[in-house]
RNA sequence: GCGCCAGUAGCUCAGUAGGAUAGAGCAACAGCCUUCUAAGCUGUGGGUCAGGGGUUCGAAUCCCUUCUGGCGUGCCA
């Protein structure tokens, strides 16, 4: 709010003076506090390009910048930084606006209405959710909140790879354990088959439901059956996993009825008739490496079946198809190699491959009393998303995740999720939440709550902590758009921790409600109430609560 | 081998427009509740920003290079 307001206001004094800008400058808050509520190097900038020392640029800058009421104070400084001191009326001004826009503070129509498609999770339907589809749950959902609350419009989309190898070997791997409950004896369980617990349980519940049945259908249709059961047993299990984890999606896609839509031979021959194709070894390869990739792809495979890739590829036209303009994939650490290939078809059909932007998300690593989690899929011992919140809150669980760049390994520190002190920052965020409504709440009984508010009240805030409060929250707008922009969601974690601590150190340094100064009371509950909103809005964009008792 | 990502305090991490003296939290030690929630606060110590070069008024941040760790490198999905 107030950066924005800088800039112009830099811009307006350069123009005024008839000197150019063709280089960003930047308007900055600096780390430390002598400097000023905010600096920008406008002047070193642009001194050279209007050939005048940065100094005296700067000195002119000033010149101008003392008519202007907001600013209190404009100093030079070291080599030709401007520094700004925020006039307590303008911080009073911003703190009415945040006022008024009392629970929709920082929503705009920043976004415009743009389609962006956010794919995340899509986990192979074969088994549990685990805990790094957890994390893409819970940064794809936060991502999208963020966007939502900018006045983009995005969606949230679930692939289901129910095609394939992978749904033959689930089949397999029930109809295994059928033959287990009827007594046959399995010599050894294959190696390549789902191992876990919850193939015997989906063996069990079918048994239980069909029993002997299942047997007397023919071969064929058998497995399709056990394969329809399946996938949609696990289906519901991830929704339900997820609806408990706060997520839930806009829209599922299926591969197996994208593939009964004829997609893939919409595909093969696009990129046949783009001259992109040739056959070899008795498959059909695409030239990936002519548009970037590090080597040739196959599309089908020698014994006549399709690669992943061809539906996949199928799937994202899709979505340019259903008129969005920007496709975000979130993937897990191991897909990394598949993306030249994405955008190598991109390019090859012509279509804009910037468009398509994936993130990454690195692995997760779970510890406990200091002893890292081994996790394994073969031997079915993986960590579920559902083992998690078994233990952990769904808020902590949230907000850990979240709370670490997405490129960056995230250690999950189960025993810190669950301590309810400073150092769990969820529970030291949430604290000062409950802490201002407990305040609120206590001054509507003793009478002190106006029952609306009184712009004059604001004056009586003069303490720095206050201004300095105020200023914190008008960060928010700003950082959401920067959230959105770079798609990264845990910077929402480090406001909050920021702000939460402010107001924790305000709240031991002063009394709130004093009997004594009536108005000066109810201007600070004025403060901290909007202290409590800004923080119930970021709760809300991370999907956590903002509990009002702890 | 090649490709992608990461390396900041003992630990977990900020430092996102290239800015001024690199910050938090935890852990360690010393304190604060007749007063609105002590799930809180105050103080102390702690650094070769992995190493080296470069770009420039100025680099943890950009470029090159070396080292270390993770992942990828299927006619798997």
């Amino acid at each position: 709010m107030i950066r924005q307001f800088i800039y112009d206001q830099v811009i307006e004094a350069l123009e005024h003076l008839g000197y150019t800008h063709d280089k960003e400058i930047i308007i900055e808050i600096p780390n430390n506090k002598e400097f000023g509520d905010f600096s920008t190097n406008a002047a070193m900038i642009l001194g050279k390009e209007n050939k005048i020392a940065p100094k005296i640029l700067a000195e002119q800058l000033i010149k101008e910048f003392k008519k202007i009421k907001a600013f209190k104070k404009v100093e030079i400084a070291g080599p030709g930084f401007i520094n700004f001191v925020i006039a307590p009326a303008q911080y009073f001004e911003l703190l009415w606006q945040i006022n008024k826009a009392d629970m929709e503070f920082a929503q705009s129509d920043y976004g415009k209405n743009e389609k962006v498609m956010l794919e995340f999770v899509s986990a192979n339907p074969t088994g549990p959710l685990n805990i790094v589809s957890a994390r893409a749950a819970a940064f794809g959902d936060t991502l999208y909140r963020v966007m939502k609350w900018l006045g983009y419009d995005p969606l949230r989309e679930f692939y289901i790879n129910d095609a394939g190898n992978q749904v033959d070997i689930l089949a397999e791997s029930v109809e295994l354990r059928l033959r287990e409950i009827h007594g046959e004896k399995l010599e050894e369980f294959p190696f390549e088959a789902y191992h876990g617990e919850y193939v015997r349980h989906l063996a069990q519940k079918l048994n239980s439901q069909e029993g002997i049945r299942i047997f007397m259908m023919p071969e064929k249709e058998r497995m399709e059956h056990l394969k329809d059961y399946a996938l949609n047993e696990i289906h519901l299990m991830q929704e339900n996993s997820l609806e408990k984890f706060g997520v839930s999606f806009d829209s599922w896609v299926s591969e197996k009825t994208l593939r009964m839509e004829g997609v893939v031979e919409e595909v093969l021959s696009y990129l046949a008739e783009a001259d992109c194709t040739y056959e070899k070894e008795d498959a059909i390869w695409f030239c990936s490496t002519k548009f970037g990739d590090d080597k040739d792809r196959v599309l089908m495979k020698s014994d006549g079946s399709i690669t992943y890739f061809v539906p996949d590829l199928a799937y994202h036209l899709t979505k340019l198809q259903r008129g969005f303009t920007k496709l975000i994939d979130v993937f897990g650490p191991d897909h990394h190699g598949y993306v030249p290939r994405l955008k190598a078809a991109f390019k090859a059909l012509k279509y804009d491959d910037s468009m398509l932007e994936i993130i990454f998300l690195q692995q997760v690593n779970l510890f406990e009393s200091g002893e890292r989690i081994k996790m394994s899929k073969r031997a079915g011992k993986i960590v579920t998303m559902d083992d998690l919140l078994s233990v952990v809150s769904k808020d902590s669980a949230r907000y850990f995740f979240i709370a670490r760049k997405a490129n960056a390994h995230l250690n999950f520190d189960l025993e810190l999720a669950l301590k309810k002190n400073s150092e769990n920052p969820v529970y030291y965020c949430q604290y000062a939440h409950a802490r201002i409504c407990s305040i609120l709440k206590k001054a509507k009984k003793d009478k002190v709550l106006p029952k609306t508010w009184n712009k004059e009240l604001i004056t009586k805030l003069t303490k720095t902590e206050e201004l300095a409060l105020i200023k914190k929250m008008t960060e928010l707008p700003e950082l959401l758009i920067g959230i959105a922009e770079q798609r990264e969601p845990y910077r929402l974690t480090v406001f909050v921790e920021e702000l939460a601590g402010m107001f924790h150190r305000y709240y031991t340094k002063y009394q709130i409600v004093n009997d004594k100064h009536k108005e000066l009371s109810q201007a600070r509950l004025l403060l901290i109430n909007n202290i409590k909103n800004v923080l119930a809005i970021s709760f809300e964009l991370m999907g956590i609560s903002a509990p009002e008792k702890m």
